[in-house]
DNA sequence: TCGATACATCGAAATATTTCGATAAATCGA
DNA sequence: TCGATTTATCGAAATATTTCGATGTATCGA
């Protein structure tokens, strides 16, 4: 019960986390944008940041579960994670209850 | 639209940064718990902190509206601000659109 | 008025995050 | 195989966040 709950607020926190900058977001938006299929390097394209920085933030989504990363060959496709996008928004909605 | 964008995404990110701290997850919950009304002193007894570091995080979720603070004399009272967080909410259901 | 209580602010230390240049690793095409 | 391409990692600098002790401010009760 307890530890349930100690999982849960980690999981929360860390989805915020990942949640908690602008560029992240964007990505997140820019995915929503190309129906769920994004490749790291059209992300490299939009954001302003060097390359470096583009695949931390990949990595803060993808530790985050919020991005399946698949890879094929050289290049990444990026698609939503769904069901923990929906699991946190559901973890939120209960703070209402 | 441009502007709209940003003024969002700057919203998305001050929420998401309040909701990233296990701490102030806790503050929330906690405020589900007692139905919604929650002061100050409760929660310096229920974190294990410091009161400077109550107080900040107190700030951190006032400043990004998800807690309404109503002072009553020396003593204050939150309430969860339910528009601010339903609208956090529908912006990033609106990512798996 | 005066001491106690509740909360905020300041300043500083510790820690975490963001960013980038340099470089590495993996894969592709010729 | 070899050079180019794609992405990851390392190391370091800049910045932001968290935490706390000390102290300030406002309000209450006596």
């Amino acid at each position: 019960m307890v530890y349930l709950w100690i999982v849960n607020i980690k999981k929360i926190e860390k989805i915020s986390k990942a949640l908690s900058d602008a560029n992240r977001i964007a990505i997140l938006d820019q995915l929503r944008k190309k129906k769920n299929c994004l490749y790291c390097s059209e992300v490299n394209e939009f954001l302003d940041l060097a390359q470096p920085s583009v695949s931390h933030h990949l990595k803060q989504l993808v530790d985050a579960e919020l991005l399946i990363p698949e890879k094929e060959g050289r290049i990444i496709r990026y698609r939503l994670n769904e069901k923990v996008l929906n699991d946190y928004i559901a973890n939120l909605t209960r703070l209402t209850d």
